[in-house]
DNA sequence: TTGTAGAACATCGCTACCCGAGGTACCTTG
DNA sequence: CAAGGTACCTCGGGTAGCGATGTTCTACAA
């Protein structure tokens, strides 16, 4: 019973998400590039096993599109990603819902642990 | 498909508890209070076939007790929620694992879109 | 040449939990 | 007594994060 990872794992539901197509708005990356980004970041530490599948789902909803390029440094082919229009509208929304989730939070938690 | 509802109740995932618990941490509450205070925060709509299993687990768990208690306007008794010291710990830990990850997904988010 | 290691892709099954729908019981009011 | 609001609870579905596992490709060492 891990309790950190957990909070942060099912905290990460949603906004995981949002965060690849903020890096990916910056500029173009590859699947297992992200991975290692992501696991530098606090709070962010992810697998395999959930950015692969996330990605499937940015491409096939049109918000992220992809293309195979050969490795400069040896090693297998790579899969690049680039956000679509689709996806930088996507990500202004969301960018909104965060705000005013993340103050609510904000407010209840500060209010409740004077 | 409605959009801004599903990514919110991705979001809510893991925070809600909290919130529970920070409201808890100010006063005792009942179950169906909980569920009109949640639904009238901003990004926090909440139902009570999600707040029900929530309290549950939470007094499953040691983090509240509760007390029976009749209504004092009429109506059927009342299941009034108190944060325990468990659950003020808990409180605790998840407020700075919140602002560690609040602040990383600013962070992206911001640089994301200039 | 073989084999070992790492990079990079992908899929599967498990689990947690949010949510809508539905159900039960209590109390007041007409 | 019927109707409606209050307040509790449960069930089934769907979504998404995660560890485990597998596959392919290149480089490099024995």
């Amino acid at each position: 019973m891990v309790v950190a990872a957990d909070v942060l794992s099912q905290l990460r539901r949603g906004a995981l998400e949002y965060c690849v197509l903020g890096l990916l708005a910056r500029e173009e990356r590859y699947g297992f590039d992200l991975v290692r980004s992501l696991g530098a970041l606090d709070g962010m530490v992810t697998g395999e096993g959930t950015l692969y599948p996330l990605l499937s789902r940015l491409q096939k909803d049109g918000r992220v599109a992809s293309t195979w390029r050969e490795s400069d440094s040896g090693g297998p082919p790579r899969k690049y990603y680039a956000i679509t229009s689709k996806g930088h509208r996507a990500l202004h929304d969301f960018t909104a819902e965060w705000g005013r989730f993340r103050d609510t939070v904000d407010t209840i938690l500060l209010e409740g642990t004077p």
